[in-house]
DNA sequence: AGCACGCCGACT
DNA sequence: GTCGGCGTGCTC
């Protein structure tokens, strides 16, 4: 036991920055009344600067002799900010991801708590219309048209209206609001972001719905993985629904994480409409106040369920009861920069920690998981059949070898559209390429376009006139002549949505189309314009990237096609045809309804390449089965344990330099794990910074852990390690 | 990461 | 003669 009735109390601090140590202060005079326990926040003198860190531990003496310390300054919690359960994770997890201690917990807290405000919730101020107020005509009050027009408002928000948005409408509201307060027409209350649902009417369960809710529910209580592998349209959410409600019956709180992108007001609608429950919900447009009230309301239980992207992995739970990962196989639930965690990976931990139960759901679920099903670690629940006995879409291959091709339309697919059309139907056109053409060519000496500072051709945009580079942002006019001869025949090569929109044109001029894409859809409200447009059926042609594959149904579509998936089959990453068959299944599945199947038509130059006839013939799981095989051939993750050290620098040769210097410690080290490198990262320009990355793989996660516990910190000492930007990710998901 | 110190080029 | 470039070093 340390000694802390000593006047000089020893705390061990963790400090934001990347320093890989904590950092031992005395102890401020005031302590708190329960001592000085970990997971408290103290102010402290840190170099030059003050900053807030958080209480690690605390001890009696100190191996620095003690002239050396400072003192922290004091403590703005009455009791640790962060639960003891909640420390732990991010304990764990920065150690699993070699990350600084200090930043992951950064990362992990709500920035208003990093920068020291009180860990209290503070309402903003609103005002909404009383009964009263709601029962009263505006006209009502001619004499006064000030507080017509706020009352007119507020009856446009039923929710009430924080002051700051009054202010942005009237003048000067103050007399007015309490006039109205005077009158009990409205009331001041405090703002949280808590979102109150109601219980509506449950469809009824199919037998595998039923089933998978019963094994989730027999689990609530104890830790306990399932994975929840249900094709597009088989009723996952419901799932959710059900178990959720058995969940709050038991008073316990259910933390569900979604991908940026499945974030839909829809989702929270639904939910609205089916959870008799406070609902905090976790998106990045909330302010920071917000987002702090919302922690805290899940932090002392008054937020019954809380929904949110990966970060919501760190949101503290007084009762935890059931934790949910919708679209597990999702690449968005891994930070890809930074503190590298994934949010899926670790919702599982805490899961097992927190002794509740955990369900991944996908209708394409990871290899990972996968596999961690097959190998019994987590209860695989299938849900095969489509709700309403919809049938599966038909997915089939189309050989375009030797077909004519108008801008990467096959005539045999315009032959397919056409007889939809007709019959009614709508398309749907993917393409996960934007702009015009991927590529400007000079056809007299073949010069190329490309950005200055990244590896890449620059894309052709011709609405917007001009080049861009993907990758790095940078852009440039279009050229009218070529840079190298002079020539002014430069001629676009390869097809972007763009480009086939302009095409569809042509073809089907009579027929009114949308396209989705980030550039369409750049202008506030333009996506949700163009989504009801496609929604409405009143655009037949839907064209986009995979903006167009996530969330959003479209009951008419009939045909739909995928216009080049073989960029996806010959790419250097081995996930590529893992993703690829993911996308092509949740764009499939915006397809068809009850009593009209969906056709899958997917345009292809290798129509024999065996996965890709296990996808179109069999399905996703054949699939994932095959592939499965193939990485265990490979010894290849799951069947392997990767991690990938990278580094990047202005000067060419530096990153490389600098993973050899890596590459060598890590033979000193030994270990049983293998290592691949340097070598120059698949793109090895980017934003004019040269990259290089060194591959470690080991058989076990245990060999792979014992390595990276000395490497890394040995690595953080090198010399050269202050000449380039360098990262460790554990468990990439990319490897670009 | 910040933030300072420190020693060499083009400006009022 | 100064402002400021970013190399180097430190943070209990």
């Amino acid at each position: 036991m340390p000694d802390t009735t000593l006047a000089n109390t020893i705390l061990e601090v963790a400090v934001p920055s990347p320093l890989r140590q904590h950092f031992d202060y005395l102890a401020p005079g005031q302590s708190p009344v329960g001592g000085w326990q970990p997971g408290l926040r103290v102010r402290v003198p840190f170099g030059r600067r003050e900053i807030v860190g958080v209480v690690l531990g605390s001890k009696g003496h100190s191996e620095l002799p003690s002239r050396q310390l400072k003192r922290a300054i004091d403590c703005p919690d009455p009791q640790p900010v962060l639960p003891a359960d909640l420390l732990q994770l991010i304990l764990r997890a920065a150690d699993y991801y070699h990350h600084p201690l200090g930043d992951a917990l950064s990362t992990a807290l709500p920035t208003l708590l990093r920068k020291g405000e009180d860990a209290a919730i503070k309402g903003e101020s609103w005002w909404r219309l009383t009964a009263s107020g709601n029962q009263t005509d505006p006209d009502e009050l001619k004499r006064a048209p000030k507080q017509a027009q706020l009352l007119k408002l507020l009856a446009a928000h039923p929710d009430g209206l924080a002051r700051d948005a009054i202010n942005e409408q009237l003048n000067n509201p103050s007399a007015t609001l309490r006039a109205l307060r005077d009158k009990q027409l409205v009331e001041e209350h405090q703002h949280l972001p808590l979102l109150t649902g109601s219980a509506g009417t449950a469809p009824s369960l199919h037998a595998e719905q039923q089933a998978a809710v019963d094994v989730i529910c027999r689990g609530l209580g104890q830790f306990q993985c399932s994975l929840l592998d249900g094709v597009t349209g088989s009723g996952k959410t419901e799932v959710y629904l059900r178990a959720i409600q058995q969940c709050l019956a038991r008073n316990q709180q259910v933390l569900m994480l979604v991908p940026e992108i499945g974030l839909t007001p829809q989702l929270i609608q639904r939910f609205q409409q089916r959870c008799p429950a406070t609902i905090a919900v976790l998106h990045s447009g909330l302010s920071e106040r917000d987002r702090l009230n919302a922690w805290l309301a899940a932090r002392d239980g008054s937020a019954q369920i809380v929904i949110g992207t990966r970060s919501a992995v760190f949101v503290p739970l007084a009762n935890p009861g059931l934790f949910i990962v919708d679209e597990e196989h999702d690449t968005s639930l891994k930070q890809q920069d930074g503190f590298r965690y994934h949010g899926r990976d670790l919702l599982v931990l805490r899961a097992q920690q927190s002794k509740v139960p955990i369900v991944l759901g996908s209708a394409t679920p990871s290899l990972e998981s996968l596999n961690n099903a097959r190998q019994g670690r987590y209860q695989h629940l299938r849900l095969t059949e489509r709700a309403g006995n919809a049938a599966p879409p038909k997915m089939a291959l189309l050989d375009v070898r030797a077909l004519p091709m108008d801008e990467g339309l096959s005539s045999r697919l315009q032959q397919q559209m056409r007889q939809h059309l007709d019959k009614h139907g709508q398309v749907l056109l993917f393409l996960n390429r934007r702009g015009f053409a991927p590529t400007l060519i000079c056809h007299e000496c073949g010069w190329v376009a490309e950005c200055s500072r990244c590896d890449v051709h620059f894309t052709l945009h011709q609405q917007q006139h001009h080049l861009r580079c993907h990758h790095c942002d940078a852009q440039r006019p279009i050229p009218h002549q070529c840079p190298g001869c002079g020539s002014s025949d430069l001629r676009p090569i390869g097809t972007g949505t763009e480009r086939i929109e302009q095409a569809l044109k042509r073809l089907f001029p009579d027929v009114s189309q949308v396209r989705i894409d980030r550039d369409s859809t750049r202008n506030k409200g333009e996506l949700d314009k163009r989504l009801a447009l496609a929604e409405s059926g009143e655009a037949r042609l839907l064209l986009g990237t995979q903006m167009l594959a996530k969330g959003h149904h479209f009951p008419n579509v009939t045909l739909v096609a995928i216009l080049d998936v073989d960029q996806g089959l010959f790419s250097a990453d081995f996930r590529a045809s893992e993703r690829m068959a993911q996308l092509i299944v949740q764009v499939a599945g915006r397809a068809g309804r009850a009593e009209r199947a969906g056709e899958v038509v997917i345009q292809t130059h290798h129509p024999d390449h065996p996965l890709l006839l296990q996808l179109a013939g069999h399905g996703y799981a054949a699939f994932a089965r095959d592939l499965l095989a193939e990485r265990e051939a490979t010894q290849l993750p799951p069947f392997s344990y990767m991690a990938l050290l990278r580094a990047e620098a202005t000067h060419a040769g530096e990153p490389e330099q600098f993973l050899e210097q890596a590459h060598a410690l890590a033979d000193r080290i030994g270990l049983d794990v293998q290592l691949w490198g340097p070598v120059a990262a698949p793109m090895p320009r980017r934003a004019g910074r040269f990259r290089a990355q060194l591959g470690l793989i080991a058989n076990e996660r245990q060999a792979l852990q014992r390595l990276l516990r000395e490497l890394v910190p040995a690595i953080a000492a090198l010399k050269a390690a202050r000449k380039v930007r360098w990262s460790i990710d554990v468990d990439p998901v990319d490897t670009y």
